[in-house]
DNA sequence: CAGTATCCTTGCGGATACTG
DNA sequence: CAGTATCCGCAAGGATACTG
């Protein structure tokens, strides 16, 4: 849990984050980064990399709750950033398949720390939101 | 750039994530998550772990585009999970300062390596992108 | 200075029905 | 099977004005 990372470690490596943040024009990097943290994006990367190559019923069925278009939506974004490969067989019905690609595998191993973390925690960010909430109750 | 990172280390690990990602009956993880993928939660994390202690005031001024509501919003929602302290002096003219928790530096501390690779191939996804766009313009 | 209050636009996410 | 096409509610995000 304690990660023994001082202060000034983080100040070393975060001033990448606020030069990052600024010069971005076209918005590219803040939507990218959004993939890690909208409704579904994590768990399609995270499907794709445990099952591989999955067709779009697959990944559906091995995720809770999406719905066919928001899997499409998903796929799509994801797709255009080059995190997941489509493959489109042409066939009749029709035949496509996804797979993560280097890209996309490359954002899931960055993901699973932060992940993890907040699953070891969620207690506490429920424990801090009662805190918060009942002190802003009696206002 | 090359993480030498086998699909069996990451499936290894992200295996949290399918857990995690199920059982989260009242969003509490998914909306910690969110915090890492919004507008502006991680530019005001990164600038409370750069510079410390700052007003309201001097966290607008840090940070590029924010309006004060928008601040006012991510600061709250941010400390409500228990990542911002926020410290009210209750003087006149009004003084509040705000600080990163322990557990907002966690998550900083986690955030960085994601930012920095979204930094480093901002490029490649531009490219992907325009490649994306072309191809699916003759359609 | 550190906020609320108000109004507005945009896009996310969902439900349902339809198509090649 | 793998999508579109519609319609909808809701919250994010922003602009502007006001307050203790």
């Amino acid at each position: 849990m304690n990660q023994t990372l001082s202060r000034e470690d983080v100040l070393r490596y975060s001033q990448t984050v606020c030069d990052g943040l600024r010069d971005d024009d076209d918005g590219v990097r803040r939507e990218v980064l959004a993939h890690a943290g909208n409704r579904w994006s994590l768990g399609v990367i995270h499907t794709l990399g445990v099952y591989g190559r999955l067709r779009h019923a697959e990944i559906q069925r091995r995720m809770h709750g999406v719905t066919q278009r928001m899997l499409t939506r998903t796929l799509r974004s994801l797709e255009r950033d080059g995190l997941v490969i489509r493959t489109d067989f042409n066939e009749n019905p029709p035949r496509v398949e996804y797979e993560l690609s280097e890209s996309g595998l490359e954002l899931l191993v960055r993901m699973v720390p932060i992940w993890t973390w907040i699953v070891e925690n969620a207690d506490g960010f429920r424990a801090s939101r009662e805190r918060f909430d009942a002190r802003n109750d009696g206002d």
